[in-house]
Parts: structure tokens; C-alpha cells; sequence
DNA sequence: TCAAAAGTGTTTCCCATACACCCATGC
DNA sequence: GCATGGGTGTATGGGAAACACTTTTGA
């Protein structure tokens, strides 16, 4: 439930508490406000993947959308329902959670005025699995490909072209793809994408970048700046331990606050 | 109004019409929406300068605060509501307005749950007057200043210490100090702080980044700089004119959608 | 002619890139 | 032994940083 500081720090006059007991909160009419989640992660065959549902419900019966909900007013903020939404949705919980970007226009949602505040999520490789979906969604994980028209959303025999999303996912999704894009060069946000966060190697760390910027790197320069950058700093230290399946990589363990998550 | 471009589209089957006409909007409980908007400009001395406001009402009557107010539902974005309150505040309409962050805790208002969008608009140097506040709000500019505390706020006799800003406007200041240091390295956010963007010299361009940072920087490396990201690429252009107070220096004339706001 | 600000040239050094090469293992 | 991926060493070029210098104006 609300718990305000500011109420408990006891500094205030009897004058204001009055005011406040008998504030109206529905003098203004207000909008709704949903966490939508842009769900990424790699496969097996190192392609970004995203989550998607297929609304059982109007508006946009049948369409597939980014998983969502409504924010549960006075018991949650819009940050912990992404993070519900997220688990309800593909029960992990470890997973990288970044507010991306709040869309708010008037006529986003034809039920009603919907400010929706949208999230990225981070999930590690190999741990999102897809959820039987009940009659009011199912869930499918779809590989992002590009053709000329734009983004194309692949799994198995289903192609969902980006232009045919509910509502205005298709903007949210491409945003969150370019900033990925953009973050993952000065940001840490690759290792979230690892599968094993405290056992991996540099060429593993090294295909979730080449998957995000979708060129090869050289091994050498990553390699140096990856000793650079983490080892060095300590944020990330060696095991003793190797590992691979030709000659066995050094494996590297993730200690320290390096995915503390700052608002 | 709302115009959704779904119901416009007619697309849609008589069983969806029917199921938005019987849609009870009211369904669940609704949080309201604010847009809160970090305005910073820098003075005739090049300081780093933010309008803040004095509440005139509960809560946190008397306390400063960031200019701010409730979002139109139905008939606006968070984003315009930002742009109308920055204007109805300053009656600056040219600004630069950039979405910063949303905070939504359930305490961070005492009289409901108020999920905020906080902006940061950045203010042609010399255009940010102070408006004749009413009863219901009293408005004034304060140069940012730092001692081992934090941030003190200063205008003539009057200091602000950031602790004693109304609700969680410390952090949402912070977060906007931070971005724009950070991102006035490669972005173009300073421009936005010329007096003249029709009409300026290199060194007022290098003051603003001096005073952002907080650090002397190079002039031939600055100058440089400048020349190869923005002349050479066209961006902004060398007028044949030249003003200035010991020798004139060469002007320059801001074309181009450099000054565009991406989402 | 002097101070102040505009503007130029040059040297140095770091570091990203490229690329050639060696090493450890499974088969 | 040889294919495969892991790991190392080094040469090079471009650009950021540091700094000494010249030019143009007002007073």
C-alpha cells in the first residue's frame, strides 16, 4: 500500500493534514497506466529474440503485442508492475529491467486514454521459455529479422511483419532495438544476455555483441578491451577453471554491482 | 480530442465496435499523471541556472518545487502537457523538451498515487524571465551551486538546499544535471543554450560546455571540434558577418534539423 | 602600443584497428 | 597430425590533448 515519507516524517501542520484528509482524488479525471516490456534475449543460434503475445481480447483480437498490464494504483509502482508483468509472463526474475521511453498520446489505446511506460528486459540465454498461454493470451518467442520493408518477427511457420503489432508496439520495439544497439558499445548491458553470469568465456560475451550490432568483431581488440574495461577494474575476475569444447576457454565470474540496475 | 487512428482505420469487425462502446473505461482505479519539467538555462555570468516554483497550496506549501501540473486526459500527451506548462511558466515556446524519466512509487505525493513524467527543457541564455507569480505560485531562477552537502540553490538573498525541495524533485534534479553533463559530449544539447542560434561565436558555444562540465576546456581543440562535426558535415554554417567584443569573432548560423528532437 | 580575445600550427602520445601468429585440445 | 577455437604480439594510423604562437580589434 502508499506509504509516504513525507506523511510519516510527522512535520506537518494540522492545518495540512485536514487538507489532505479531505483532498478529492477523482476531482480530475485521470488516464490509465499499463508497463509494457520489450522482452529481448538470444537463442541457441545467437539470434536476438523477442517475446510476444497474441491478444485473446479486443481491442486487437488476434494481433500479437508486447506483454502488459496495468499498473495496480496505491500498491506498486509502474517499474514493479513491468517487473510482475515480466514474471507472470515467463517466470524469470533475475532478468535486466530498464525503463526505455513513456508514450502517452490521447489515442494510443481506442478503449481509452493508456500512458504506457515501457521497459527492456534483459533475459540471460537459454532461460526463456514460453509459458502455455491461457484463452487469454499465448506467448511465442519470435527472432527479429530484417527485410526491406522493415523488422519481421519470426517463429517456426508464424511471421508477424512489424506494421500489423497492437497498438503503437511497433515504434516501442524499435526503439528499444536502437537503444540496445546504441548502449551495448559503453554499457554492460551484454551480460545480462550471458547465460551463466558467474561461468563464462570472453567468446561468449563476444557473440551477444556480434548478435546486438550484427557485424563480426576481431577477437584480439575485444579480448583487450574486455581485460581493460572489467577484469582490470576488478568488476570481473577470473576462475580457475576452463571450459569449451576445443581448447578450453578461461572462464570469468561476474562478482560486484556491475548489473546494479540505476534508475 | 482523442483520435485513435485504429477506429479511424475501419478495420474493425462489429463484435470489436460493440465490445469499445460497452468498455467501461472506470473499470479500475487510475492513477493521475503529471508532467514535472527540469528548466535549466545559464546566466549572463555562465552559471548553470533552474526555475523553480514556490507552492502556494498543500503539500509541501511553501516548499520550492519544479513546475509541473496535471496531465489533460483525453485531450493531450504528457509531452504537450509538459510544453503547455513550460510555456504558461516561462512563455518560452522554442525550447529544447526531452523526456528524462518517470517516477511512479505510490508515496511519492501525500494525497494519492501521482505518477510523474519528469522533462528537462533547456532555455535560450537570456530568455528565461521570471514571471509575476500569483497567489497560487510564486516563480523564481536560481543558479546551481554545490557545497559538500549537495546542491544549494541561490538566487540573491534566498537559498535552497536540495533536501528541502518539495516531493522527490532532489533525484528527478540530479538525474536532469547528470544527463545533460553526460550527453552534452555528444549531443547537441548545448546549442540550445545559445542566446542566438541564428547568430553565434565558437567561444559562446565553448562557454555553455564550460559551464555544463564545470571544467576549462582548449580553445584550438574545442574550435576544432566544432569545425569537423558541425561546419564540415553542414550542419551550421559560417556567415560573412562577424560581431564581438575585442576582435570580432566569425558567426555562425544553426540550419539543418540539427536542432530536431528525436523521441 | 598594449590588452584581450580570435584563430592557427605543431608535436606528442595514446589507443583503436588490423593482422599475423602461436597454443591447447578432441578426434 | 590436423582442424578448431583460444589466446598473444606488434605495427600502424588517426585523432585527442597540450601548448606555443600569430592576428585582429578597441581603447
Amino acid at each position: 500500500m502508499r506509504d509516504s515519507e513525507y506523511l510519516r516524517s510527522g512535520q506537518i501542520s494540522q492545518e495540512e493534514r485536514e487538507f489532505l484528509e479531505q483532498y478529492d482524488p477523482d476531482r480530475y479525471k485521470k488516464p490509465s497506466v499499463t508497463a509494457d516490456v520489450v522482452t529481448l534475449t538470444v537463442n541457441e543460434e545467437d539470434q536476438l529474440c523477442i517475446l510476444l503475445i497474441r491478444r485473446g481480447g479486443f481491442p486487437y483480437k488476434g494481433k500479437w503485442a508486447l506483454p502488459g498490464g496495468f499498473m495496480e494504483v496505491d500498491a506498486e509502482s509502474v517499474t514493479q508492475a513491468a517487473k510482475r508483468e515480466l514474471f507472470e509472463e515467463t517466470g524469470v526474475k533475475d532478468a535486466s529491467l530498464r525503463q526505455l521511453y513513456t508514450f502517452s498520446d490521447p489515442g494510443r489505446d481506442p478503449r481509452m486514454h493508456v500512458v504506457s511506460v515501457a521497459y527492456t528486459a534483459l533475459i540471460p540465454k537459454g532461460s526463456l521459455k514460453v509459458r502455455a498461454g491461457d484463452d487469454a493470451w499465448e506467448a511465442e518467442v519470435f527472432k527479429i529479422t530484417y527485410d526491406v520493408d522493415g523488422i519481421v518477427f519470426q517463429s517456426g511457420a508464424t511471421q508477424v511483419r512489424e506494421e500489423n503489432l497492437a497498438f503503437d508496439h511497433k515504434q516501442i520495439i524499435r526503439m528499444a532495438i536502437k537503444r540496445l544497439r546504441s548502449r551495448i558499445k559503453y554499457e554492460p548491458d551484454a551480460f545480462w544476455l550471458l547465460r551463466n553470469k558467474k561461468e563464462f568465456a570472453i567468446s561468449e560475451l563476444k557473440a551477444i555483441h556480434e548478435t546486438i550490432l550484427n557485424e563480426k568483431l576481431d577477437t584480439a581488440n575485444f579480448r583487450k578491451a574486455f581485460l581493460r574495461d572489467y577484469v582490470e577494474t576488478g568488476k570481473v575476475k577470473p576462475l580457475n577453471k576452463k571450459g569449451g569444447a576445443k581448447r578450453p576457454a578461461m572462464l570469468y565470474d561476474m562478482t560486484q554491482d556491475l548489473l546494479e540496475e540505476e534508475i
